[in-house]
DNA sequence: CCTTGACTTTGAGTTAACTCAAACCCATAT
DNA sequence: ATATGGGTTTGAGTTAACTCAAAGTCAAGG
């Protein structure tokens, strides 16, 4: 439980180097400490609010969210109950979208099942998907790429 | 149960009009049949598919999976076997998915619990919160902006 | 002394997925 | 006949969140 260089911190939490400096730079992580040679380093303390943000940033609670979370801190007691709320509504949003992949998954496994049991390959047209499938690329000779060309 | 016209449809399913019309250009939906004037309309199982994709995007399934989908469906028999396995490799996806949103949402309710019952109050150093806000945002007098500056 | 390798900063580039703007067409209501 | 409202296409712009490149510093090993 020693400190951490940004190496050692970056492969115990699987993070490009990168995206840490980053999260700094935009206020998510305090100004790193550093050593004599002017390289950072993170202690235990430090080690947990980044282990937090990223758990939080890989469920989908946006950098924003985030930083607006460090701001109300930052002001201190009189900002207690919109931490709370907002904290609530990220809370929300999570179950929300929990609800939301479950559906995806129930259907998914409705497909895999029709897979398993033969049915899509007897019955070509359920839910009409070859049929789809035809129209969308029946005129696609010309290899239409699958990015829109974007800039140049 | 009509057929519906692009706007009717945005409306059905909470959708931009535009994202439809991508969604077409890239492929993911067919060549949408057009009414004399040239507008598009949409029958039931265009709708149905239309409805399936966006279960799906709104879960994290991406573009490019649901199009690699529709790439292997108009292959014919040959890929059943790729697409059940694409399937389940969704559903795996998703499924880790949950459990990380679930670690956020413990993570996120004993947040809470601690506001609720007084605690983050009473001690302020609470996972260290107010100390870590305080050295991200001392030396920010110069109201740093939220976002990097990108390009100019 | 020189090289190597890990770090640094700054600004710019990338990616996925939209989202919009501009210029246009067409049918209907005033 | 003209204005309004809904659609159309094309190419370009936007957004969030990284991710990388270039050029530099520094300490340790040979």
């Amino acid at each position: 439980m020693a400190d951490l260089s940004i190496t050692e911190l970056s492969n115990k939490f699987n993070i490009n180097q990168n995206t840490i400096r980053y999260y700094e730079r935009i206020g998510l992580i305090p100004k790193v400490p550093r050593k004599s040679n002017g390289n950072r380093y993170y202690d235990n303390k430090m080690q947990a609010w980044i282990e937090m943000i990223l758990c939080l940033r890989h469920s989908g609670v946006s950098v924003e969210v985030l930083y607006e979370y460090v701001e109300l801190l930052q002001q201190g007691d009189a900002t207690l109950d919109t931490r709370e709320q907002l904290l609530k509504d990220q809370v929300d949003m999570l179950v929300e979208k929990q609800k939301s992949i479950q559906v995806s998954i129930d259907r998914l496994n409705h497909k895999i099942s029709l897979y398993e049991s033969g049915e899509i390959k007897q019955n070509k047209s359920y839910f009409d998907e070859y049929q789809i499938a035809n129209d969308i690329l029946k005129d696609n000779e010309m290899k239409r790429k699958f990015k829109e060309p974007n800039n140049y």
